[in-house]
DNA sequence: TATGAATGAGATTTCATTCAT
DNA sequence: AATGAATGAAATCTCATTCAT
């Protein structure tokens, strides 16, 4: 049911797997204990429910990031993408950063996003063109990147860091960039 | 009492804060309930006595980076310090990694490691020497940065990646300084 | 819930408020923990909930005293008074022995008790007509006599003193009376 | 040990016998827990001991009143006493205080109390010289009085009211006095 | 379908008592 | 004699789940 999604989204965003209680999810979708085992077996099952959902958005985003390039191309096509990112994680954010949040060894529920990020590192690290810096291991550095996009964006939903959208997305792009190719010879650079 | 600290260390590390057992942590200790509440008033407090303790660490850790600069020199105060991060993380992460789990909204315990990322972003900011490369927010990039390293420690720790040490903090250095200050020009690149 | 409420009255009038368990009451009331942290957050709550009905009764008797004159009318008045007063104790009087018991300084519960009772003595000194022998404080005097009653009820129900409901109660009205105005002169008297 | 006798008055007092904890007591004696059962072998016994020894004084008391006559010499007697008991009564009256407080069904620690006050009824219905209003039991009075005689120190040292010490001997005095026997006729009688 | 009172297993916390030093 | 850290049985309280209506 419509209603206890999102208000099992909205309140493991809130409190985190654990700390979200059966009692403030059928009250946040104003119905009641009853209801919520009618449509789902345990707490868990609508945790993964959710999960699922998010994780379908971000097969998705991960089939639309083209090839990386080491030219300015690259780095708009690798914002471009951020910009999805960004959308499903305002959306669905919420319930990816619970995940972590559920905890080592919890039954199965950590997977689920474990093997999400996985997979994006993955396919970050086959977009790449071109080659990486001396010493940077392409898998290494993907797996690296997206636990840094992930996170970024985790501590941006949170309030822990506020700066505005497209400041972060150049940032992120950039970062990311030239993390993966290094900067352009040549190319402009700030003084600190 | 030492032992009440290092089983909850282990337990918290493995099982997260919520689902970490009062009674776990007296059986890891091999002591009992009694002489749990005699040293801490719930067991919060033991977490977060953990949690100051690592902050401690990190603290001492934050000043011990010297100024990273666009060159080679740069890159090896980076890897050297996150080698030395690393060793922290190693022997403490279980609980930073925690603190995440603590959840957003949950009583002070999350804010300490909010604060103490937050540090290390500030201080890493004011060491780069140099520029960084265009459309790159220092302030927003050494926050990603951060965010990057601490996360791809917890996924080492977690197991979720495998991955020898010196690649590791090869490719977290690597990545890092080019992110930082992009490719020394010229700087040998490999093919991918 | 009128079972815990009923449970709770007789489990605290057998074992006081403190070596009262909410296992007891809910033994005694059929039902389970879960269901007492249903309906009350804890044990004083209940004991509060008993409290503040009993208070409520006692209100209502308060205002049922009429004026005590220093004739025999008014020590009829007084018995009749004595008599509804047994009446609530019988039925709640428990709980009233329980606030004594409710120890100094206990978290408010005590106070509802020492208020009630204070109101009496009020009460009870607003109704006297006529004068009080020489040397004796009507609010003094009330007081005491408030205090007599109450505690002899309260023998009367821990078993503590054996003596029939009607003897009891000409003895306090008499005992009462004979205190604030003095015998009649020439009543008769009974030899000891 | 004098210490945690002294130290157990007070904190019975101040909690009762239940919330007493072994711990306040021994903090408030300065001393510890070890200390405290190398002299008593539990809780009970302190709160005995205590008990015991407020009981030895009172017994004393009891043979100290003499013959109450139904006249101004009698009142005098029972005024006499009633200081004595006063003053006994500031010093352990928070033991006694304590017993009812013991709760009904207590391991014995109430029936001490019990036993006594019972004592004393039997002791003032000796010493009533004279007769008592019609339709006064003897027994029951005394025991009534009694009730009210102690409640009401009771009252006094919990701070549920406050009188002077002259005022409330000549009003305790005055009322049991005239309760036992009626204001002789043609005593002075103040208006109200 | 929907409800929400009821449940009870299991969690946290307390505290009288013990015992090695 | 004195200590106080340690204990564990027993208490309070929580919350995912069930079930009669």
């Amino acid at each position: 049911m419509a209603k206890l999604l999102d208000a099992g989204a909205q309140v493991f965003a809130t409190k985190g797997f654990h700390a979200a209680r059966v009692d403030d999810i059928v009250k946040a979708a104003q119905t009641s204990h009853g209801t919520f085992y009618l449509y789902f077996p345990n707490k868990e099952a609508l945790f993964r429910a959710l999960a699922e959902d998010v994780a379908a958005q971000m097969e998705g985003l991960s089939e639309s990031l083209g090839p990386v390039t080491p030219d300015e191309a690259g780095k708009s096509e690798l914002r471009a993408w951020l910009a999805r990112f960004s959308e499903v994680y305002e959306r669905s954010g919420a319930v990816i950063g619970a995940w972590t949040a559920a905890e080592t060894g919890d039954s199965e529920v950590g997977r689920i996003g474990t093997e999400l990020l996985g997979g994006f590192a993955v396919m970050l690290s086959r977009r790449i063109s071109g080659g990486t810096p001396d010493g940077v291991e392409p898998a290494v550095a993907a797996m690296a990147l997206v636990a840094m996009i992930e996170r970024y964006q985790y501590y941006a939903l949170s309030g822990m860091v506020r700066a505005d959208r497209d400041a972060v997305l150049d940032t992120l792009a950039g970062v990311t960039h030239a993390a993966l190719f290094g900067a352009v010879a040549g190319a402009p650079v700030r003084a600190s």
